[in-house]
RNA sequence: GGCCCCAUAGUCUAGAGGCCUAGGACGCCGGACCCUCAUUCCGGAAACAGCGGUUCGAAUCCGCUUGGGGCUACCA
């Protein structure tokens, strides 16, 4: 078995894209075949540079593995279309000689008034087919006149696509134009070369997303013509925006790569996309590309179009930084941490860091800001709880007490126990409760009064810098520089 | 407009005639725990689009309607 990916590389790959080129690896991996990508660049004007190496590095991160590509060549290939254009002009003139096909000089102006005739008559907008039958003694063919080539598609019977998951679908020749199959500027239309390199590298299972449905018989006709033994056909539910409508730019973040930038890990995102579309025969939901192998099947691919909810990706997302090695997270959260500037060098180590934010995180944005002040003093502490926890006239008292309470206390017994019997000696030695004292501790040290608790904050904070943040904030309060301090 | 595909809660899905008073997950609401938040745990609201058939019996089969999506380019 052998299937394929397709792109044009026009832009980003989007998860819709994402998700139909892993069905596509998991299916050809199932049955131990190859899975090959070719990147479909024959309309110049929307090539956008350096498109093809970012949809490879997105899949790539994705751990999509493609066995032959551009970028490594198999025996069938090119596999750049643009490499295969005397292929196709080759079978395309083949047509032409054997009368499957004609040149068509008709002007792109002609054709939209012809069109929007039909379309005022409320007919199917179809070729008019001026030049269907020119004969080919006709003086027009030597005047160099621009044209295209066109398949002549049989004007009755039907053409039945069958489709591994929608079935026997039918469609009516005579709905069918004359397509075009080679531009004006002899370089093939998507129907045509997707045809011709298909067949060509050998694509047993032309797995796909539904939007081609509808260009299937198009294709099987080129088959036809061609001679071409005909492949097997699935195609894909979409994945769509949660308006309900065809992904688009328009819709926020349905890049890969913006998904990653937003501290999202690649295998929670693929496993997200695994679950759009398909479930495991058991039902379960954590799953690598790896696990999902021996278990994907076309069977238990929805027929529905799926639309992506970034609220579950997040959730899994928040998994995964629970779930995974403390190294990985590390290794993942690392850019995050460079990008908000945080010099992470002395103090705290990055390990102790993660261990103590990830629970909370949702993403490695989450993440790095949850950790950065283990390496930054607050700049600022939250108006509501400087409110709340900074009024009361002994708050500087007490947390000079804690200060000079932790200073004493022994290196040995910096633990989560040791720290807490620590407050819980202050506390009763002020005769107030161990919350009184771990609130505004909380914001003396990190400015805000969300985040993990308090002993281990402490824990991974260290002695030497949790003593000098308190007695400098207990200072500033008492000169009242912390009044009503905002930003 | 024409053609094609699709239809279980807000979202992703289980379900292939009786096991369904429809199961799970996210989200939402409530509670427990707690030093806060988050996590975790417990509980709750929430769906078979509608109408006709077929059948002893239909979420499951058929038809129609409605709704959504795709295609209808010298884009892919």
């Amino acid at each position: 078995m052998r299937t394929r990916y397709a792109p044009s590389p026009s832009g980003t790959l989007h998860i819709g894209g994402a998700r139909t080129a892993l069905f596509s690896y998991l299916f050809a991996k199932h049955h131990e075949g190859q899975f090959v990508l070719r990147v479909e660049d024959t309309d110049r004007a929307r090539l956008v540079e350096g498109s093809e190496s970012a949809l490879m590095r997105s899949l790539r991160l994705l751990g999509i593995h493609w066995d032959e590509g551009p970028d490594l060549e198999g025996p069938l290939g090119p596999y750049r279309q643009s490499e295969r254009l005397a292929l196709h002009q080759q079978y395309a003139e083949q047509l032409l000689k054997g009368g499957q096909a004609y040149r068509c000089y008709c002007t792109p102006e002609e054709l939209k008034q012809a069109r929007e005739a039909r379309m005022a008559q409320k007919l199917p907008p179809r070729y008019m087919g001026t030049c269907r039958n020119r004969l080919a003694e006709d003086p027009i063919h030597t005047s160099g006149q621009p044209y295209v080539i066109r398949l002549k598609v049989p004007l009755d019977g039907v053409t039945v696509v069958d489709d591994l998951i929608r079935g026997h679908v039918t469609f009516e020749n005579s709905l069918l134009d004359d397509f075009v199959i080679m531009k004006a500027d002899h370089t093939p239309t998507y129907n045509f070369a997707a045809v011709i390199d298909d067949w060509g590298m050998q694509i047993s299972h032309v797995t796909r997303a539904e939007e081609h449905l509808s260009n299937t018989p198009k294709q099987i006709l080129v088959y036809q013509a061609l001679g071409f033994d005909l492949p097997q056909f699935a195609h894909i539910p979409m994945v769509l925006a949660p308006d309900r409508s065809k992904l688009s730019k328009r819709h926020g973040a349905t890049a890969v790569e913006e998904y990653l930038d937003q501290g999202i890990l690649p295998q929670a995102l693929v496993n997200y996309l695994l679950l759009l579309g398909w479930s495991a025969p058991d039902g379960r939901e954590f799953m690598t590309v790896a696990d999902a192998v021996p278990l994907f099947t076309l069977e238990r691919v929805q027929h529905t179009a799926a639309v992506y909810d970034q609220k579950k990706l997040e959730w899994m997302n928040a998994q995964y930084l629970k779930a995974l090695p403390v190294t990985e997270i590390v290794a993942a959260v690392t850019p995050f941490v460079e990008k908000l500037g945080i010099s992470w060098g002395q103090g705290p180590t990055l390990d102790a860091g993660v261990a103590l934010a990830r629970e909370r995180a949702h993403t490695l944005v989450d993440l790095a800001q949850a950790m950065k002040f283990l390496w930054e003093r607050p700049q600022a502490f939250d108006p509501k709880g400087v409110q709340k926890h900074f009024t009361p006239l002994e708050v500087p008292i007490r947390l000079e007490a804690l200060a000079e309470a932790l200073e004493r206390s022994d290196t040995a017994a910096w633990t989560h126990d040791g720290i807490m019997e620590v407050f819980d000696a202050v506390a009763k030695n002020l005769d107030i409760k161990r919350a009184e004292l771990i609130h505004p501790c909380r914001l003396a040290l990190t400015g805000v009064t969300v985040g993990p608790g308090l002993f281990e904050l402490v824990q991974v904070l260290g002695p030497q810098e949790t003593v000098a943040r308190l007695r400098q904030v207990a200072t500033n309060l008492r000169e009242g520089a912390l009044k009503g301090s905002q930003s």
